[in-house]
DNA sequence: TGCATTTGATAACAAATGTTATCGCCAACC
DNA sequence: GGTTGGCGATAACATTTGTTATCAAATGCA
């Protein structure tokens, strides 16, 4: 799993052994909880083969809010940075194969990191992309129609299309399953 | 302006005082344009009195993505970071006292900055905090409906509602002015 | 002060979206 | 192999939201 990833980052072997040694595999099934809201997160994700969800209960209503799928890493990060507890559940949509690490391991691998300044760049340029990402999320809902919206998803994150159920993909847009279906019904018809 | 920063910051005094050095102060009338779309930006502000609204353009309708105001940075930060054209404009909205720094002399002194392990953190702790800021900007546009949204920034965010013309805010809420007048006086008659 | 411009409210109508209910398909599970 | 439950499509109706137009009030400026 971690040999793909290996001459992204100079570290000499023995680092790097330390570091993917804190990560643990884990095979589960479809709709596995990974975290449950409100409780404080310790685990980050990495994930192998699979798929996950991450949701929160709104009234009553499921909402999804992101998606991650292979290579990715899926955590409730405020809650893991500020051992507050989490607004939202994490969940797999396939059966699974992941790696995690506790967050005692990952502060100590992050503090270390941040004194190498080719690291901590990488690290640094992670969370900017992070941000940008959002802030593009953000500005599509207020310009976009959900059609819009969802033929963007086509374009840019084929992958949801194609492997999640669509209710989710409905929440995650916003809308309703019956205006999702009628969107699609009517861009078939195009 | 700078003075109240001043005890945030372990810094020596003549480190201080280069830094500050920087920034130039300007003052400018409302509806200034500060970065047009298309431009590569090159400097930041801080706001000392005033107020800023960041918008785009979407087939000829002005969005509105961002407001600040006194003692909050304003850029275009994606432009700023890789060079690359900004998608957004910046402009007063009120008569407003600014301070620029160019890229040059930011980029340097945060170089500097990222040595130094506590000032290293706040600067990493402070993107992180405006990564969570759009997700939850993001969460609550799928989730609340426009009504919702309108009484959060009320309640949250109570200068926007105060100080910025309403059309700005229904593009920024992401609906027509004709709806939230409705909204409004939907609210004053409960 | 007086005029022009911006801003906000409202009405009337059109389009988009939500809600509830029903039906059919398909996959998981005995 | 049959049954069950989840998922998605569709219809009918209700509600929300957008569009265009008009007017009044507020604001900025000469």
């Amino acid at each position: 799993m971690f040999e793909k990833f290996r001459n992204k980052f100079k570290l000499s072997d023995e680092q790097w052994n330390n570091y993917t040694a804190c990560f643990n595999r884990i095979e589960v099934p479809s709709k596995t909880p990974l975290l449950k809201e409100k409780e404080v997160s310790k685990k980050m994700f990495l994930i192998e083969k699979g798929c996950i969800r991450v949701w929160f209960n709104n009234d009553g209503k499921e909402i999804t809010s992101q998606f991650f799928f292979e290579n990715e890493t899926v955590g409730s990060i405020e809650s893991f940075m500020k051992n507050v507890p989490s607004p939202t559940n994490i969940e797999t949509i396939e059966p699974s194969i992941l790696w995690w690490v506790h967050k005692n391991d990952l502060d100590s691998i992050l503090s270390e990191i941040k004194e190498i300044p080719h690291l901590r760049d990488m690290f640094i340029n992670k969370i900017f992309e992070r941000t940008f990402d959002y802030m593009k999320y953000f500005f599509t809902t207020i310009k976009d129609t959900p059609q819009q919206r969802y033929l963007n998803l086509i374009k840019e994150r084929p992958q949801i299309v194609k492997r999640v159920p669509q209710h989710y993909i409905a929440s995650y847009l916003g809308v309703s399953t019956v205006h999702l279906s009628r969107i699609k019904n009517k861009l078939v018809k195009k």
